[in-house]
RNA sequence: GCCGCCUUAGCUCAGUCGGUAGAGCGAUUCACUCGUAAUGAAUAGGUCGUCGGUUCGAUUCCGACAGGCGGCUCCA
């Protein structure tokens, strides 16, 4: 038995070792059980990876990013075997790890039922506590074929490996046939009988004892290749962790984004509702989500003006002629209300407001000396979303954008989308979210009929805006595909108080629409020209933002948006002129001031008022109304007693116009 | 749009193996007037999502539709 030299490689050092030859990874890590797997020269390996000389051998914990990522897809592959031993039928889609979790496709006559699940989960800890092993086999093309002849769906992506699209075939296509060779995984149990088998790519823990915490979450259909025009097959998602403690943290995150959720939140402080006898996606604002919508609006409609845009107002509906100039029936009628007759002419409600400000823009002649002109509207347009997406506030069928164009010229065009997306941001920093990222979608090579223009115009269009968004400093993430029909965009996405994101401004650059609507100004050479249109929504729609902003604070909003800044409370009933005075200086200073003079006991009011997350509550009793004070109690049990009137009007005054949380 | 699940009082939810329903909170009224997260009592409130079918009888079983939830697809 020769000898080989392998290097072992931690975060801060690297150390030669000598070891036999066939020696497998596991041995270099015999006392640290929390490796699962080794990066061999940068391949992800099974820890029963025999290592050859010269090799770089990193150790892969179970609780670091690809450790998660092995562990949740051999869970996925203990998933598959229960389903399996349970529904024999049961044939095999695609199961790979995804964030927080897996899933694993089944295609099964009979979709799952929650009592399936628990029979499936009983038998996958069965499976667990068997400690199977799992073992790589490499076999060829033709051999797998026979192999898995009972498996159609594994047959397509082997047939697709051979086409070399198998990273295309399918969101997580590539944990089953990528990588060169294709391999099979046997789990053996003790007897090293095979009790089942899956096409993998791998790696794996080396024994499905080593899954330490899993839990299955739902079942639901999902397209064979996330294609809708095949056939729904039955995913069932599950997660799984390195320690019972973690699975329980994660649980634990899932409650909390449930008790922030704005659907929630929103009937509990009584911001909006989404009345049947509207239709489904349709809100109506109550008096507190008014107070939120009001302050946003001002302030949106205030800052756009100090940044060079001139408010215009637009109608909602219109004759459908200036929908096919914009481009947007032919290419996006799908997405708009049916049409409503009326003498001889179709009429449709607006589902963008660009063509109206094409209108405006063009009313007049136009000179090089008025751009960049910039025209900005609340603009409420009305979107036929499919039934299956409506959610919340945030995918609605009736909303409002803040919604601008700038008319530019080709070389204002950089200029100007950094401006507009400097202003995105700042407008989110003076709401609270300061964690963003830049998405920058684009065509769609292979799918060109769904695009207006040519190569060079999209070519041209993409790098201004991928200039821009580089200029910025902020992540940078692709969306092959994701471009509006008529020019490239960059959306920037924001983060929630809890790591979700949530696709908020968008910036497009459009040198369509300025074609179709035969947009000109006058150069100041005399000639006439086409301006470029870059369309931006800042915060997308109001109704997006508010639910994000309800999720983001959880409803306990900072006081200059808060609803109720302050609820006053009497200690008993003879306090309560005192406090309503109060009340009323403060209403004078602008202020949005209840008082709760109910018979309620103090003690009821202060538990109220916290319920309804109000920021300052304050309290008045004899000690203060002697001092000529009130009390303030805040929302996370603070108190401050024996305020001064003046100092407390003052204080409350100075949170709002700070923007501060209190 | 597709698949699955769900819809009982304003909210959260019991319940009826087919014989028209209950609780807590909330609301209203009365009593209590209290110093930092629920005072007590009484009262009102439901064509059990809508429409159709089966049945002597349907909130319960079946179907369609509407709305919701979880996914998928889509998303200007």
């Amino acid at each position: 038995m020769s000898e080989i030299q392998v290097t072992v490689v931690t975060a801060d050092a690297k150390a030669q070792q000598t070891v036999t030859s066939g020696t497998r990874a596991w041995e270099l890590f015999t006392d640290t059980p929390e490796v699962i797997a080794a990066r061999v020269d940068g391949q992800l390996r099974d820890l029963a990876h025999e290592l050859t000389d010269g090799s770089d051998v990193e150790a892969v914990a179970i609780d670091s990013a690809d450790g998660r990522d092995i562990l949740r897809h051999s869970t996925a592959h203990v998933l598959a075997q229960a389903v399996q031993d349970l529904f024999p039928d049961a044939r095999l889609g695609i199961g790979p790890p995804v964030v927080d979790g897996f899933y694993y496709d089944f295609d099964v006559e009979t979709p799952f039922t929650p009592a399936d699940l628990e029979k499936i989960e009983t038998r996958m800890r069965k499976i667990v506590k068997e400690g199977q092993k799992f073992s790589r086999r490499v076999t060829t093309d033709a051999d797998a074929l026979t192999e898995l002849q009972d498996e159609p769906y594994k047959l397509e992506l082997i047939g697709l490996k051979g086409t070399g699209n198998a990273e295309d075939a399918a969101e997580g296509a590539s944990v089953e046939v990528g990588g060169g060779e294709l391999t099979i995984y046997d789990n053996l149990d003790r007897r090293g009988e095979v009790t089942w088998s899956d096409l993998c790519r791998g790696p794996h823990l080396p024994t499905t004892k080593r899954i330490p915490a899993f839990k299955l979450m739902r079942s639901a259909a999902a397209y064979w290749r996330g294609d809708e025009r095949n056939k729904q097959l039955q995913r069932i998602y599950g997660t799984a962790w390195e320690s019972k403690e973690a699975l329980a943290e994660h649980l634990h995150r899932i409650e909390e984004a449930e008790r922030r959720d704005h659907r929630k939140l929103g009937r509990d402080l009584d911001l909006f509702s989404f009345p049947d006898e509207l239709g489904s996606g349709l809100a109506v604002f109550h008096p507190k989500g008014g107070v939120l919508r009001r302050v946003m609006e001002d302030y949106v409609k205030q800052r756009h003006i100090e940044e060079g845009f001139e408010y215009v107002a637009t109608p909602h509906i219109t004759k459908e002629g200036l929908f096919h100039t914009s481009g947007h029936l032919p290419y996006y009628a799908d997405g708009m209300f049916p049409p409503m007759e009326m003498e001889g002419s179709n009429y449709y409600l607006k589902a963008m407001n660009c063509p109206m400000h094409n209108l405006i823009f063009s009313s007049r002649g136009r000179s090089y000396r008025e751009l960049p002109l910039r025209l900005f509207e609340l603009g409420s347009v009305y979107r036929n979303e499919k039934s299956g997406v409506v959610h919340g506030l945030t995918r609605v069928r009736g909303l409002t954008m803040d919604d601008s164009h700038s008319y530019v010229t080709r070389e204002q065009a950089p200029a100007e989308i950094t401006h507009l997306l400097d202003f995105c941001l700042s407008l989110f920093r003076d709401f609270g979210l300061d964690d963003f990222y830049l998405e920058l979608s684009t065509r769609d090579d292979t799918n060109l009929d769904k695009f207006v223009g040519s190569d060079e115009e999209w070519a041209a269009a993409t790098r201004v805006l991928e200039d821009a968004a580089r200029e910025s400093g902020l992540e940078l993430v692709p969306d092959p595909g994701g471009a509006a029909y008529y020019g490239p965009k960059i959306s920037v996405q924001a983060r929630d108080a809890i790591g979700r994101t949530w696709q908020m401004s968008t910036i497009q650059y459009d040198f369509n629409q300025p074609r179709g609507f035969e947009l000109e100004y006058q150069a100041a050479d005399g000639t006439r020209q086409r301006p470029v249109m870059i369309h931006s929504a800042k915060f997308g729609s109001m109704e997006r933002f508010l639910g994000v902003l309800v999720e983001h604070y959880a409803g306990a909003f900072p006081p200059w948006l808060a609803p109720v800044q302050v609820q006053a409370i009497p200690v008993a009933e003879r306090h309560a002129d005192h406090l309503h005075d109060v009340a009323r200086r403060m209403r004078a200073a602008g202020l949005r001031v209840e008082v709760d003079d109910s018979d309620e006991r103090m003690q009821k009011k202060i538990r109220n008022a916290q319920l309804q997350k109000v920021p300052f509550m304050m309290i008045a009793g004899d000690d203060d109304i002697e001092a000529g004070a009130v009390s303030f109690r805040y929302r996370d049990g603070r108190q401050d007693n024996g305020v001064p009137i003046e100092e407390a009007i003052a204080r409350v005054v100075e949170a709002v116009e700070s923007r501060e949380q209190v």
